[in-house]
DNA sequence: AGTAGTTTGTCAATAATATAACAATAAAAA
DNA sequence: TTTTTATTGTTATATTATTGACAAACTACT
């Protein structure tokens, strides 16, 4: 039964896995894939994956599995992967620079269309051949050029502040690294906050609790 | 009721978001706070709140709360905060060398004491300090200082042979941001997995399907 | 000291998530 | 063509996580 309609966290947090386990299946010539060999590969029980899937749509054939490559299209699609999304960043410090050149936003539905930090120092700098620019130009510009999700790579203290700027600028969706916790008391704003430093402690943790 | 065995990892995910409030909440001034309290500002129930927190101890005091300061420094404790866990980092790209630059290692109870790359034009360069060195001294290096955490910033086709090295060097714990997925079943091995383009792309889909 | 007002720790109830089971159906083999 | 085998979609069950409720216990006031 397909419908993509109240679709819960877990099952969507697992959906990029699915995407890119699939790439690599077709990248290695395999056509089709059972939910069972799925399954042993990605380390999700069979019918956990059979359920998933089954959110947005009847991908699979009774007796054959699923299609490789018409499962990671369809899954690319929910993804949102052909999207152009405009995109700014916020923030050209050492994380804020390592972003913009190290992801591949292209692939995965972005287009990082500016850059923008408080120090006019950096101002002019190329990354990624963007410009960055001075943080008091990003009025003007979201105002010309209507980008709709922001990713933030600057300290807490500034964060609350920045939001409350962009939102009202069409900002629909923020890719959040600061330290600061976006309240999802936004309506209509979609928000990934990343926090490193808590993946980080959660290493730690771990690693203090081995058997 | 104290003893942290099986505590489920819902809750470990919870731990560094509760520090890090506590951590401001004690940056400015506030001695005492009830579950409440702590329930408002952060947007979870109290009574998740207190069931969180007993997983580990009783902190509280009835009619009371709990006192900032040392539920700070217990849940610190908790998350190994003044632990000094030697950690090296593979790959000394545009995210490698922001991570190591960026992140507060000491704070979070790592050390961050070697940098690697297979770019042999890399070596000598210093990062944090801490020169680059190639990654055909990672064995040695490993044998003779014995770090425990490695910091993989490498491309996934690198990660499994890097692992299955590093393993029988007495590394107990991954920082992972490869797009290669670790799996668990190396026994006494902590992973974290990263995934920054996954969190993009979970970006992406809550973006397509904003009311 | 006694009492009223808080707030925890914990148990019980509910909700969410994951797993197992299986009939329905298609592919492959005979 | 018929039978066997594979594998899905889907319902039922089990497990895990969250929320609600309340007695016990402490604080703070009178």
């Amino acid at each position: 039964m397909a419908g993509n309609t109240n679709v819960s966290v877990s099952v969507i947090k697992r959906l990029p896995r699915y995407y890119r386990f699939l790439g690599e299946l077709k990248k290695s010539g395999i056509v089709r894939i059972s939910s069972g060999e799925l399954s042993k590969r990605m380390g999700f029980t069979a019918s956990q994956i059979r359920q998933d899937l089954n959110c947005f749509g009847g991908f699979g054939q009774q007796g054959y599995g699923y299609n490789v490559e018409q499962l990671y299209r369809e899954i690319g699609k929910i993804l949102g992967v052909d999207n152009n999304i405009k995109a700014i960043l916020i923030g050209a410090g050492n994380l804020g620079k390592a972003i913009a050149t190290h992801m591949s936003f292209e692939q995965r539905g972005f287009n990082l269309i500016g850059i923008f930090d408080k120090n006019e120092a950096l101002a002019g700098q190329l990354v990624r051949n963007i410009p960055i620019r001075h943080i008091s130009g990003m009025y003007n510009f979201c105002r010309d050029n209507s980008p709709v999700v922001a990713v933030l790579c600057i300290p807490s203290e500034n964060a609350k502040d920045i939001i409350e700027e962009l939102i009202p600028l069409g900002i629909k969706g923020f890719w959040n690294f600061s330290h600061y916790d976006i309240a999802n008391n936004y309506p209509d704003v979609a928000v990934e906050n990343v926090h490193l430093s808590d993946s980080l402690m959660m290493l730690s943790y771990r690693i203090n609790n081995l058997k």
